[in-house]
RNA sequence: CGGGCCGUAGUAUACCGGUAGUACACCUGCUUUGGGAGCAGGUAGACUGGGUUCGAUUCCCAGCGGCCCGACCA
């Protein structure tokens, strides 16, 4: 698109009441604004991150045979007193209203139970199972504190996907299924080297739980990593016999902090039994559905990425999550030559389906480029009177900083090898 | 929820118990055009309510809002 027509701004300086790395710079380059504590507006630059995040996570999902949804925010009381989670005392994040005609409507923090519920209409035989369901919706949470940027809200969108399955062997090979397509994800949003799964408690539904946690200092948790295993226990679970049962050693831990990016989860019968959620066995048998969870927040994942990659300039956003493939920038100071050589540049591109970002701008270079960097497009590439004479394209990468003089057919062939 | 800090133009800041200043942004004009340009002119501001005072943006109290530390956190 043309930057010009764009309707968000950049700004020089970081608003006061942000402290966190993520929330200054999303919010200097426009991509998101800050609506109250804890709940942020996505801006269009900002959306199409998100976007780009949630089709790695969709993409990955949908191949482990997750079948999506979109449940409602709006809950009904009645399935959440029937597991008890109704009460405030045992869950006290819920925000809660009243409906006009009557009756109590509480906002969606998590799903289980209606999921759960409507399940119980779909699936009655050993042969409905397993069954994966997953969705990316808005989650409410009324946290006593919002903090860290976009890392922890009140409103959130979250990916989470529920297990169905006939036993707990059969879940377990999901779960396990689950945790590589974890793995795959963070790796493509380029935050692999850095995310270890974690071994973490269990809460209240089970023995234990794992994590998926990027080192960080912007992080709320603490976890002690084996580098060689690529794996981590966290300081929650942190005593010798967890690390007896994993076999790890404990000279061999670092201690770091780190963002909880993921997590998955096993729910066993908790819901399935008293909600009803049963199937027939081959001899006729009634058995409680064995069940599993699984989040992701796309927002958080994408703090996390501003977190990790970013550099003095501003943001480095990895390929297969950027707002836009191509940062053209013109440098045409009036020359109309130039002008018309970058929307020839722009045409040829967008048709060949990059996405590009064309700052047709009536600015000075300086500016150009200090935004451009602020905005951490993978690939800048300038047209000017320089250019123009050279008769090729100035090429630099974000990340890195390399510079290359590439023909339109040198530049094409390197964006169709990403 | 305990503790701390803070609310001044769109943004970032300054000073002050007595006409609220600066920078960036924005508007007008001219010049400039490869790393946030220059000159001239212009628009725009004290969170809300109460108290003290001749006079409060400034001091006091309350409310509201924001941030940080802790607690909490499938």
């Amino acid at each position: 698109m043309r930057q010009s027509q764009l309707f968000t701004k950049t700004r020089r300086e970081a608003p006061k009441d942000e402290v966190s790395k993520n929330a200054q710079l999303l919010i200097r380059a426009g991509y998101i604004h800050k609506e109250m504590a804890g709940a942020y507006t996505f801006l269009p630059l900002g959306l199409r991150v998100l976007n780009n995040i949630m089709a790695v996570i969709r993409g990955e999902m949908n191949a482990i045979g997750g079948q999506e949804i979109s449940m409602t925010a709006l809950q009904e009381p009645e399935v959440w007193k029937v597991s008890g989670r109704w009460n405030d005392e045992v869950v006290d994040i819920w925000f809660k209203s009243e409906l006009k005609a009557g009756g109590e409507v509480g906002f969606a923090n998590t799903h289980e139970e209606p999921l759960t519920r409507l399940l119980t209409q779909h699936i009655s035989s050993h042969k409905d199972l397993p069954r994966y369901v997953y969705q990316f919706q808005t989650k409410f949470r009324n946290e006593l504190r919002a903090k860290s940027g976009i890392m922890r809200t009140r409103e959130f969108i979250m990916k989470d996907l529920y297990s169905f399955s006939k036993t707990q062997e059969e879940f377990r090979e999901f779960y396990e299924q689950c945790a590589e397509a974890y793995v795959r994800i963070f790796n493509r949003l380029g935050i692999g080297d850095k995310t270890f799964r974690t071994f973490a408690s269990g809460g209240s539904f089970s023995k234990f739980s794992d994590e998926f946690q990027t080192v960080s200092d912007a992080g709320e948790d603490t976890i002690y990593i084996d580098e060689r295993r690529h794996i981590a226990v966290n300081k929650e679970v942190y005593n010798d016999e967890t690390l007896d049962s994993l076999g790890l050693d404990k000279t061999y831990l670092r201690e770091a902090k780190s963002i909880e990016v993921g997590n998955i989860f096993p729910l066993g019968t908790k819901y399935s039994a008293p909600l009803g959620l049963t199937y027939k066995n081959e001899a006729g048998e009634s058995v409680p559905v064995v069940m599993g969870s699984y989040g992701i927040g796309p927002a958080r994942a994408m703090g996390t990425v501003v977190e990790l990659l970013c550099d003095e300039k501003g943001m480095v956003w990895p390929e297969s999550i950027a707002p836009f493939a191509v940062h053209l920038v013109e440098l045409s100071g009036g020359n109309k030559e130039v002008s018309a050589e970058a929307g020839e540049l722009y045409r040829t591109l967008t048709e060949a389906g990059i996405e590009v970002l064309w700052d047709d701008r009536d600015l000075r270079a300086g500016e150009k480029f200090s935004d451009s960097d602020l905005l951490g497009v993978p690939l800048r590439v300038v047209v000017s009177e320089k250019t123009l004479s050279e008769g090729a394209f100035e090429c630099t990468e974000r990340k890195g900083g390399k510079t290359q003089h590439l023909s339109i057919s040198e530049l094409q062939t390197r964006l169709t090898h990403v």
